[in-house]
DNA sequence: CTGAAAGCGCTTACAG
DNA sequence: CTGAAAGCGCTTACAG
């Protein structure tokens, strides 16, 4: 007998920290404890018969299997850890709500496929950590979250280049929205807007290899038409909505107050959102003077003024696509060309130029 | 030698199936099993010397404690469930950000007291699972979500009430925000930017029980200041945009069109956002004509507009009290008065009236 | 301060 | 179709 634990037998009032076990449901069920785990895990071997008086005894007792003892044997664990990265001090309220709707389509994904979620957030670079299939806590790693957590990027493209079963978002090798589709959509709904000098609001150098996929795409799709592409670049290190007012300001700045831009694509909505708030704070009309679009189609842009137009991913897809890739590679399977999520467009008032 | 693993003489291809224990750990080290076991736990019968020369040999083989052997023989996981409910059938992306907010602080606190947190999203009634403790998966378990959710709540109700370790976000016997301070500063607000025929948004039957109180705060504060509390009571099953929408229809038409209030206390941010978006479709000036204030201080109150004024509880204390409450069930101490998570005024400019 | 041994509660070859 | 037995990798009394 182990220590805390009281027998069947005991007093009422310790009831709870006995522990009934298959032992338990095989002598209740009179069968060999066997017999109960092959009927339980639903081995076709077991007859009906005693499959059924099995369960009723397992329900009878509100017994359930002890995981760490199952997993403890077949070696499996049947959980994935998702690792939410943040930047250091961030509060968790000005985290961007792109990543937390992410992560409950990953939950619901890896659920539906049934997994469990390990959810960990993550800032401190002291504090990384991505070691759950040497503890056996998870069989593999999603991660996601935001590229200016440069050092928790590189900590887990170590892991991964250690072997780690490992999906990330965003990067090449992972799993990322249809960057250019999106930008093709969003390029081609500015110009029917009237737009024709369009400032794009992304980066070439960002970590965030998205953000260079979708300036990429849309300096393509501007040349196609005819149109010279502009690129204003982020600054690294501020928060997005930051950045977005920054670039506003710079280009003010350049050209002595007056815009000389007419359209903005941003590389994601929090971007869109500080660039809207520094344009009306300059007297600029949006969409009067300049249409805006942004990228990832989060939900404060349903509310801000105007509200914002903007290229959204499927979220559903986009965790059941992480899942799916990461089930893949710990069954030893090749995971095969990257998949995209499909976007859509979202038009809303910030583009509606008559 | 169990099935799919090699040894540690095998092939370099299958290096990362072999699993390095305590047992390999002990023959570099020179030690016995048991020794590392202790030695790595920080046990301090360890002699110094002993200690270091088995972290150095753990670290050279890059060994880590098989947490599901470790749980086995301990019976303590280290790790909370922590189980979201939503709305049959909602879409993730449509999923109240306070909630996903109180998740990531949840998980932060969580991490910081050493615990890892199990994330599970759940809406269907057949799929409602809680029996974490039974399978050994975790210690115990913290439930939140939208209270629309009827069936949810019920099912970890009677799990509560069978003994499990849980704690509620949100009911009696849990954790929720101060709602009298909120409601008092909301009123007091509301009342020092002029308003005077306030409609308070909101329920006295929703099993959302803080709607409750924050209701019953304002009617006392309204009548403490000589005036007149006037509920306006939200349609079940709706969103909660939705209520605020319809909340204001319901009103306006009432009174034929023209406002009869000049004040809006919601029960929460996305009823006064959907109130906001009522209002300015009716042609009512916010905040010229009618003062908006919320409850949740959630983000897209920011980029509304007008910018929404709001009551904040503090998020990084409400996941702390909320995982201290649960580590002290677990603790088996008795966890005493329901503790509140602290408000704030955030005054923006949907209160704004000259 | 360290080691030998028991046992946590399962799953799964091996026999029958 | 079912049972007896081994063993997953730890932690922790028990001895020394």
């Amino acid at each position: 007998m182990v220590e805390g634990h009281d027998s069947p037998g005991g007093t009422g009032a310790a009831r709870r920290s006995y522990r009934v076990t298959s032992f338990d449901v095989a002598a209740a069920a009179g069968v060999s404890q066997s017999t109960v785990s092959r009927a339980l895990a639903g081995d076709p071997v077991v007859s009906e018969a005693t499959r059924a008086r099995v369960a009723e005894a397992a329900r009878r007792l509100n017994y359930h299997v002890d995981e760490n003892a199952a997993r403890l044997r077949t070696g499996r664990t049947g959980t994935l850890a998702v690792v939410v990265l943040s930047r250091t001090g961030e509060n968790i309220r000005d985290f961007n709500p792109f990543y937390l709707a992410l992560l409950g389509s990953i939950c619901a994904a890896a659920s539906q496929r049934g997994h469990e979620t390990l959810v960990s957030f993550q800032a401190e670079r002291e504090r990384l950590w991505g070691r759950y299939q040497e503890q056996r806590k998870a069989d593999g790693l999603i991660v996601l979250g935001t590229s200016e957590n440069r050092a928790g990027w590189d900590y887990f493209a170590e892991l991964a280049a250690e072997g780690a079963h490992m999906v990330c978002w965003g990067v090449p090798g992972g799993v990322r929205s249809d960057n250019v589709a999106g930008a093709d959509l969003a390029t081609s709904h500015l110009i029917a807007a009237g737009c024709r000098r369009i400032a794009c609001i992304a980066s070439e150098t960002s970590p965030q290899r998205q953000f260079t996929e979708r300036w990429q795409a849309h300096a393509a799709a501007m040349k196609a038409q005819g149109l010279q592409p502009r690129l204003v670049p982020i600054t690294p290190g501020l928060g997005r909505e930051e950045q977005g007012r920054a670039a506003i300001a710079a280009m003010l700045a350049a050209s002595g107050g007056q815009p000389d831009f007419d359209g903005i694509f941003a590389a994601c909505d929090e971007i869109a959102l500080g660039a809207i708030h520094a344009l009306a704070a300059a007297g600029i009309a949006v969409p009067g003077q300049v249409g805006v679009i942004g990228f990832d189609g989060i939900r404060a842009g349903i509310h801000s003024s105007p509200p914002l137009s903007t290229i959204e991913p499927d979220f559903a897809i986009a965790g059941q696509l992480l899942v799916d890739r990461l089930l893949a590679l710990i069954a030893g399977q090749d995971a095969g060309e990257d998949p995209l999520v499909p976007v859509r467009l979202v038009p809303r008032g910030s583009t509606a130029r008559n």
